[in-house]
DNA sequence: ATAATTTAGATGTATGTACATGTATTAGTA
DNA sequence: TACTAATACATGTACATACATCTAAATTAT
């Protein structure tokens, strides 16, 4: 679909405010699409993103703060979607000995399995909802990070 | 900034995958530079955004079906925002004497002035802050809308 | 004309974001 | 060593999303 036909609007004020609009549509469909698919596992697609964070360094421990410097968006409240995680048995909490300020997390059995099962569903998603060519997948990377630039 | 470090995550499945992080991350990237400059205004970025619909009515009223249609994420819940626009005396609900079941909603004399001041603030972001050329723009629009291809 | 269905929007709940503040612990400094 | 500052995380609040349910009004079917 148009970004035109999704948001009812023809009128922008030029190609580059169009494309900012199309990014935040895009962004908002992917999500969408995203949490439907886990919905039949009962994760968010931001605790799917937890679990897949902490995977990368499975077996080994995370503190939250190493999980929120990973998170796509920044700003996620990660003692947060922990707390929800654990009620699940899907994560574990410690303290560490390390550092006793720092909240050790880690991976159960259940949240391995779990987070297995869906990935394979994520990967699915992405690679069949996703109609661009390998090449085109490239150019929007690089479309993207020229555009972002002036990041602070 | 390049995804990589931004998520501080190196492995990809393929460049189609990376593509999806990257809209996500560059979404909420947008979003948050977009709000930080509604800030001084106390507006939202969401409330901005039903502003900016009713402007494009304006002076007609819309009802609240035909603002949700409009916006970027279509689960926003449009009453909830508008309750807030209300208080602040932006925005005034009246029922429609056409279909009593619809609640007609018109900007006041508040808030097409607060709504003229944050749009050049708006426009002067993305301008200043996204940075691709007319023709890249229109390439990145062009990628986007082949990505959502199988759009439901 | 009356009953059943659909529609519009308000509202409740769980989750998440954005940001401020509180508390414990560690690091740095006089 | 004691005092101060910084850090890690938990937690409170306002706003938003996602989705379910409720109420009133309009539409459709019988």
């Amino acid at each position: 679909m148009k970004l035109e036909q999704a948001i009812q609007s023809t009128k922008f004020k030029n190609e580059t405010h169009k494309a900012g609009l199309n990014i935040l549509y895009t962004a908002w469909w992917l999500k969408t699409s995203f949490s439907q698919a886990l919905k039949e596992y009962g994760l968010t697609h931001e605790q799917y993103n937890v679990l897949r964070i902490l995977k990368g360094k499975n077996p080994e421990q995370m503190c939250v703060r190493d999980i929120a410097c990973r998170m796509i968006e920044k700003s996620s409240n990660v003692p947060r979607i922990v707390d929800r995680l654990e009620i699940k048995k899907l994560v574990k909490r410690s303290v560490s000995s390390f550092d006793k300020r720092e909240t050790m997390i880690q991976l159960t059995a259940a949240g391995l399995l779990l987070l297995e099962v869906t990935t394979k569903k994520a990967d699915e998603l992405f690679d069949n909802q996703l109609c661009v060519t390998d090449e085109e997948a490239k150019q929007l990377n690089e479309l993207l990070e020229k555009l972002r630039q002036k990041e602070a």
